[in-house]
DNA sequence: TGTGCACCTGTTTTT
DNA sequence: CAGGTGCACA
């Protein structure tokens, strides 16, 4: 046999073992040298390409690309048979016949944007390839494989390695205290609107002394850049790293110590990005530097689906990436597994309205299904109708709660929704919103838990260290802090040694006894079981008893702190060697408690940002109109490609349904208090009209005379009236706390609290499956027990 | 030092 | 409309 023939014969035997995938994506499995360029459509099946991608690395390693030495005769009569599918699939020999210096697993890096991608590759991994090779692949996100990197080389930087992680709250603070520290006004200068331009200044890789250097004659820039070098040098005396410095001193690691770079790209010799259209500046930078040296890099991305220019992504990083890359491969994955071929033709069109893109064009065969429906509502209310309605109806003919979601441009939409649904009883999740970790009774906690791990943490000293009220107010905190910066000392020695200094004298029994009880758990830290260690801070902080006292909502935080207390349970019993700051990182890099749950029946809510990535049966685009979407602030923006990204959201939107959409617009709507009137989105025209079918109120928008409410009201919709009239007149029920009731889709509940509503009561139950709901007593499928 | 009320201001968000 | 913030007062 010729190495031609080998060469030939094993590329069919791989061929084949990939059969699955169709031709680009396999071709970006065996493109597993230098740098590629994945251009992945929305539903391509981006995902099974990648996943394919590391397990043939890992099994076959370079053998489409490299012959190695010749086969024997009976292992070439099994390639000849594995083929054409007379000879089983024995994976242990097909590799040991196949594989060309195969890939040692821990020597790939795969990087993804959030942990739910990051947990979701790492499952799939370990489907595809078992428990043990799974395992040694890095598959993190961004800001994790930094925080891995700084914490064994971060001391050339001048931190020690047990650094904290601030969340934005702590940012925000921070900058709070250095905007009142530096005399400067909070009204010209919003500590969120400066800690914006530093994180966008951070993203750039711009430093203090740059951004210094760029604005001599600009006082704005000038402030901004003296409140950037005073943060960063707080950040550094409190020895903790926001989320931006986590890549902009990894960046600088790398930069400035040669030898650390080298290390980590002989260990990450293969590296594979995940939605690189979202990378910025300095992720780029990290992502150019680590894969310098080998040069093996792929990235896989869609440049309609960049969304987030707005925090600092740079679409131009994938739009050029052949430029910085010489000789790299381009693969386009354009069918799509996901949706018809009318929601196709949908996004499609909307999408080629923008300029500045790689032209692709997504197809399936899938054939064309139903059209999508365009309704146009009167207004917000009668819009939410219209969703709940169709539900209700799609459901009683068999579609389940759990086929459907409903997609919208702002948080502040889901409130007639939700309102809605809870009429009709729909049950309903908003996914994303308030998260867990953001509570300000687990904050506190996790201040008290980040105070005893690091000392030097001033920022969350000051969260607790008069929480619970303890006497220790404002002027005393500010007298402990000019101490400690003067000397160079913890805000806690500072109380330790309260004696030594006479301006703290009339404090200092109440400053001793709070030195003494972070002592004690300080003390107790490394001795007791987190569990059990949670409780005697509780105790002795005076915690619970705070929370005690404050009656039904201190009972929800104690709650919460006791979800907090079984996620440290959960990480102490899966971690190899679980240690305090190794929790405190978890929680600071994976803040999503609030999971996804499929397996629940109920209809999904949540913004078109939110939805990137999942997809749904049956989906509804509500507020489809100019000023909601595009908003106002992309509509009046002097900059076109604000318009653009708007788009793509669009775009993005559109592609989340796999059978159906729904579109909605309302002539009127009342948002932030007022009411307002606006056409049809512009992106509604963009779509082919043949593809939508239209629905809902016939009339034009009669601008001038608002709030007359005798529109003309399509025949759905006068039905959708009568039935609601009807069920408002049925027997009212009464209720009071502490009834025990049961409903029959949230199960058993205790009645929390009642208010009287105009013929109707609203209730607040608190179930004992699914949390906390308001509920109209006479709407609601409730009883008592 | 702690509390209550008036005022104000509103995209999108992961880490 | 609703939540967060700042200021005045106890």
């Amino acid at each position: 046999m010729t190495e031609k023939e080998i060469i030939s014969l094993k590329r069919r035997a791989l061929e084949h073992y990939f059969r699955k995938l169709n031709s680009p994506q396999r071709e970006a499995v065996f493109a597993v040298h230098g740098p590629v360029l994945v251009l992945a459509g929305a539903g391509s099946g981006k995902t099974t390409a990648i996943i394919n991608r590391i397990a043939g690395m890992i099994y076959f390693g370079s053998a489409y690309e490299k012959a190695d030495g010749n086969l024997f005769p009976d292992d070439q009569q099994y390639l000849t048979d594995y083929i054409n599918g007379s000879a089983p699939e024995d994976m242990g020999r097909l590799r040991d016949i196949l594989a060309v210096y195969p890939i040692r697993p821990w020597n790939i890096l795969a990087i993804t944007f959030t942990n739910k991608a990051a947990g979701e590759m790492k499952a799939r991994l370990t489907a595809m390839l078992g428990e043990s090779e799974a395992a040694d692949v890095h598959a993190a996100t961004f800001h994790s494989t930094c925080v891995h990197i700084l914490r064994r080389s971060i001391s050339n930087l001048g931190y020690s390695n047990d650094f904290t992680i601030y969340d934005s709250d702590d940012s925000k603070r921070l900058m709070k205290s250095c905007i009142s520290d530096m005399n400067i006004s909070d009204k010209k200068f919003p500590p969120s609107a400066v800690l914006n331009e530093i994180s966008s200044a951070k993203d750039k890789l711009i430093s203090p002394k740059e951004l210094m250097a760029d604005s001599q004659n600009d006082y704005r820039k000038l402030t901004i850049a003296k409140l950037y070098a005073e943060y960063q040098s707080r950040l550094k005396r409190s020895n903790a790293l926001d989320f931006d410095d986590l890549i902009y001193l990894t960046v600088r690691l790398f930069e400035q110590f040669p030898e650390e770079l080298e290390y980590c790209q002989n260990r990450y010799r293969y590296i594979l990005v995940d939605e690189y259209q979202d990378t910025s500046v300095s992720q780029f930078r990290l992502i150019q530097l680590l894969s310098g040296r080998y040069m093996n890099l792929c990235v896989v991305g869609d440049d309609d689906q960049s969304i987030y220019r707005f925090r600092g992504a740079t679409i131009e990083n994938i739009l050029s990436f052949e430029h910085t890359f010489p000789n790299s491969r381009v693969i386009r994955l354009e069918q799509n597994y996901r949706s018809t071929q009318t929601i196709l033709d949908a996004a499609n069109g909307v999408i080629s309205h923008n300029a500045g893109r790689k032209e692709k064009k997504l197809w399936t065969d899938a054939g064309a299904g139903d059209k999508i429906t365009w309704y146009k509502a009167a207004d917000e209310i009668s819009e939410a109708e219209y969703v709940a309605k169709t539900i209700v109806d799609l459901v009683s003919h068999g579609a389940s709660y759990r086929d459907f979601a409903i997609l919208y441009r702002m948080n502040a939409q889901s409130n007639s929704l939700e309102r809605m649904f809870i009429r009709n009883n729909i049950p309903y999740r908003i996914y994303g919103g308030i998260r867990f970790y953001e509570r300000k009774e687990i904050k506190d906690i996790l201040a008290y838990l980040s105070v005893i791990n690091n000392p030097s943490d001033s920022l969350r000293f000051h969260r607790i260290v008069n929480e619970p009220k303890r006497g220790i107010g404002e002027s005393t905190v500010t007298l402990i802090d000019n101490i400690s910066n003067d000397l160079r000392m913890s805000p806690l020695d500072v109380m330790r040694q309260a004696e030594s200094f006479p301006v703290l004298a009339k404090r200092m029994a109440k400053l001793k006894e709070f030195s003494s009880i972070m002592d004690m758990l300080t003390e107790k830290a490394d001795e007791l079981p987190f569990d059990q260690f949670l409780d005697l801070l509780l105790e002795k902080t005076g915690y619970k008893e705070m929370l005690e006292a404050q009656g039904d909502e201190g009972l929800t935080r104690l709650e919460n702190i006791e979800e907090l207390k079984s996620s440290m349970i959960e990480y102490e019993n899966e971690s190899e060697d679980p240690s305090l700051s190794g929790f405190l990182e978890e929680v600071a890099l994976f803040t999503d408690v609030d999971k996804y749950e499929p397996e629940q029946d109920v209809v999904l809510m949540m913004t078109m940002h939110a939805a990137k990535g999942l997809e749904f049966e049956q989906v509804f685009l509500v507020g489809f109109e100019e000023n909601v979407f595009p908003g106002n602030r992309a509509i009046h923006s002097i900059n076109p490609s604000d318009i653009e990204e708007e788009r793509r959201l669009a775009y993005v939107a559109i592609t989340r349904a796999k059978h159906r959409l729904f579109i909605t617009s309302a002539d009127r709507r009342m948002l932030f208090g007022s009411t307002m009137c606006n056409s049809r989105s512009r992106f509604l025209a963009e779509i082919n009209c043949e593809l939508i079918d239209k629905q809902g109120v016939s009339y034009e928008p009669q601008k001038q005379n608002i709030g007359t409410g005798s529109a003309v009201l399509s025949s759905l919709e006068q039905q959708l009236r009568q039935q609601t009239a009807k069920s408002q007149t049925s027997t009212p029920k009464i209720f009071s706390p502490g009834d025990k009731v049961t409903h029959n889709i949230f199960g058993e509940g205790v009645v929390l609290s009642v208010s009287k509503m105009a013929n109707d009561s609203l209730i607040e139950v608190a179930f004992d499956k699914v949390g906390t709901k308001k509920l109209m007593a006479n709407f609601a499928k409730i009883r008592k027990l």
